[in-house]
DNA sequence: ATATTATATCAAGATATCTTAATATATCCT
DNA sequence: AGGATATATTAAGATATCTTGATATAATAT
């Protein structure tokens, strides 16, 4: 009950419909890659992420002092069904702007 | 997108949850059985289930002075498997309580 | 050790959602 | 017509969520 709300509330945002559409488009990408390719500042991104995060929706892989967010692999049916359905969304995703240092 | 939203949006409330699975479960109801059920002011019913219906969960039908509710039918794919997650929840559902007069 | 970079968290104001109480509308009954 | 019943809508306060800016943490580089 209390993860299925957060599951759907996690989704009740337009701006975390676009980022986990980003995400699950360019594979893994970092808080960087996000704040960058959506002109966001950073404190929004990194706050997004943790809700997505703890609905099930992406995991974070943390190398060096980046931060690698992903879609959650394997997902589960429900959740699965979500980005189906979000895909077939016409969202506007801006393309991947790689303007982070790279090591 | 605009209606996802409204979809989503909806089933992001445990109240309407548990209206949601009560006419699941007992299939047509009147406003006036929720309130009783429920044991919820009326204003508060009505509201949640002009959200329910602008969400495209449930249809209502005017007869007499009643309004009844009940599970759209057919539903499309996505709607359908949220009434299953949603079933599958372990809400508090109240007993059917008739006290509604009756023609 | 200090500075820099990437990310996370916190605090405050802005916006949206939920609840209740009051009022409006529509139907039925006498 | 006038009263009663069922439902819908509106207004106001309470609660939650979102955004921004400031600060904290943690890893790397000099």
């Amino acid at each position: 009950m209390d993860i299925f709300l957060k599951t759907i509330g996690a989704i009740n945002d337009e701006t975390r419909l676009r980022i986990l559409s980003f995400i699950a488009i360019n594979g893994e990408v970092c808080v960087c890659d996000i704040e960058n390719s959506f002109e966001m500042i950073q404190s929004r991104v990194s706050r997004h992420l943790k809700i997505l995060k703890e609905a099930g929706f992406i995991k974070v892989d943390r190398r060096g002092r980046w931060a690698y967010y992903s879609i959650r692999n394997p997902l589960d049916k429900f959740r699965l069904g979500i980005l189906e359905e979000i895909s077939f969304l016409q969202l506007k995703i801006p393309k991947f702007k790689q303007e982070c240092s790279v090591e």
